[in-house]
DNA sequence: TATAATTGAACAAACGATTGTGCAAAACAA
DNA sequence: TTGTTTTGCACAATCGTTTGTTCAATTATA
């Protein structure tokens, strides 16, 4: 219970009778280059170890202006996706003795420029960022102020900032060439949060797979607007409700396909004999579902290290390094959501 | 790219022609207080509105001797049931401007020591941790230095420090009886990691549903060490190769249940028909499943919130609150991978 | 021996904020 | 007018480190 009051250099130092100005120095390993003698050095180690001192990292940052801290903001921390990355950016980080400030903007722009304030003002050498999308003028106030930033999982064509994401066009492309071969002509998506890289990159390889083919894309069967569970709910709702219906789904994220799932048993129909569904996302739990899912997956655990690895040499490097774009292939998990269906009328 | 210098007080001051003392009173709302003049105060928030000043919240902290930060530390932080955890614990604290720092142990006592240190080192107001488990000795440690602490989804008899946890006892307590008046008899446990009270809760509920029945629990169907997926696999690997297989099998956690159906893919087997199942921790995706899964389920998102309430409240009230150990319900989630057997044999 | 070079460590000024106290000027009271 | 109170703000210390510079004592060189 007893408070214990902080163990500082100065105690040190008039522990060793010395100043504190040799107890920092041999602490922070510079005892040769400012010729502290053998005996004081050890002297001072010692003592240092026996009062148990750590020092202490905000009067540090303060004086180096380096905190060893990185921002790190996610829309949703809870989603599997982002929650593995943000595990590899920690694992990463705490190799070189840095720590990560966890910011979760809940989707919401708002609430994200809040967070890249209080992660300024707690001076984060870098910052880590998967924006909500849309907007990104905030973004380029980073970029003004210098901070070193990369951006995850989404870009902005306009935004000079490097970023690591998923091929999200071959992803998709793959994917519906890959209804197509099934024999499926009426394929359905459900979309994230539109105007995001993500999306946009989606639905064009959505969009091309069928000019590819010369087949017309219908707009009707475009729907939704988030990477959430009921967006994929409602948007399966409103999809399965067509007549004709689509012969098939294509889910642009885990979320999106959980809610998908939960409206196709409620229509009592059935994975892949109704309807056939390819989703965004592999997850471990794909395979053991009803009709283990075929799936778009990504090199989550990658995407973190990589940025993590980029944002570093930019904060190294004092800002001279030049934007790198990181673009990491997709892999189609082949599972059973798919059926063939019989042969093309034409 | 001109990397911006930061506005400080002094910035403001000079600007407008009074002392850092009268800014920094104004803007941390003293204006009153110290009798500024309201003219002066209006002309120092005006100031540091267009000079866009944020406060440098290192200087601030290492002044106030408060961080308004919190660590929280995770064996998994990919795990979904951490990450709600973590978020609900985020959203908390960014209510009262705190920013939580994010620690990931990977299940290892010395990291977890190590990400101690270094939270301690960066003067966090409290911490919020899931101990690996088994020892605790760090932890008193932790408690000597009077630094507020909550431990989550664990706890320790002899540690005299504030909880939150599941009840763990009841609710596999509850699974297990579930299993007996289904008629099942020879039940495989796949624990997780042991020596930790989490495990040991659940194996002395496991325990006592089959005193209270009068059947004595046979050891050898008690397996496992982790609550990893690996360890599932493993372990029903084991507890299906035994003759006679059992009935049924608890899985201890999500990942323990995924690498169960894992194994129980791999011999060819189904649920509920040759094997039923019941595991913690409900999952999003566990109703979509091959067999929808019966789950113990936890409240998650309410852990978090109550343990940082816990938390604040101990830092607000620099430590004179006792210490409170708080249990929350859980709830047996009846789906279909729990087969009712044919009469009992007697 | 006188001078120069080296050694070992201390001084003091930052870093950017907060805060107890002091002190003029203005307003008031007698 | 003189004395008292109030108003409005500034001084300067402090938080724990880091770091450019200085400086005496010792050792080496001429």
């Amino acid at each position: 219970m007893a408070q214990n009051k902080q163990i500082t250099l100065e105690n040190i130092a008039s522990a060793v009778g010395v100043s504190c100005t040799t107890v920092s120095r041999v602490l922070t390993g510079q005892s040769k280059k400012y010729r502290i003698s053998d005996k004081t050095r050890e002297l001072v180690q010692e003592t240092a170890r026996e009062l148990g001192y750590f020092p202490d990292q905000l009067a540090r940052s303060l004086r180096t202006k380096r905190s060893n801290t990185i921002g790190l903001i996610i829309p949703d921390i809870s989603n599997p996706f982002f929650s593995t990355i943000a595990r590899n950016i920690e694992i990463q980080a705490r190799k070189i003795g840095s720590s990560i400030i966890l910011s979760d903007s809940q989707e919401d722009t708002a609430l994200e420029i809040d967070s890249i304030r209080l992660l300024q003002s707690r001076k984060v050498d870098g910052l880590l960022i998967c924006p909500v999308g849309e907007e990104y003028e905030h973004l380029k106030g980073i970029q003004n102020t210098g901070l070193p930033m990369v951006i995850i999982d989404r870009y902005f064509p306009e935004l000079d900032c490097s970023f690591v994401v998923s091929d999200n066009y071959l992803g998709a492309l793959e994917a519906v060439e890959y209804f197509f071969s099934m024999n499926h002509r009426s394929i359905g998506y459900i979309q994230g949060r539109v105007n995001t890289s993500v999306n946009f990159d989606r639905l064009r390889g959505f969009r091309d797979a069928h000019s590819k083919r010369g087949i017309p894309v219908d707009e009707s069967l475009i729907v939704g607007d988030s990477f959430g569970k009921r967006n994929g709910y409602i948007g399966t709702k409103i999809l399965l409700a067509k007549s004709p219906r689509p012969t098939a789904l294509f889910a642009a994220s885990n979320l999106i396909s959980l809610g998908a799932m939960s409206a196709i048993h409620e229509e009592g129909l059935k994975i892949p004999e109704d309807i056939s569904i390819i989703s965004f996302d592999d997850q471990p739990y794909s395979e053991y579902l009803a009709t283990p899912m075929t799936t778009v997956s990504q090199q989550t655990s990658e995407v973190g290290e990589i940025a993590f690895r980029i944002l570093l040499s930019q904060i190294n490097q004092d800002g001279q390094s030049a934007t790198d774009g990181i673009v990491l292939p997709t892999e189609l998990i082949y599972r059973k959501s798919v059926r063939k269906l019989d042969g093309v009328k034409s």
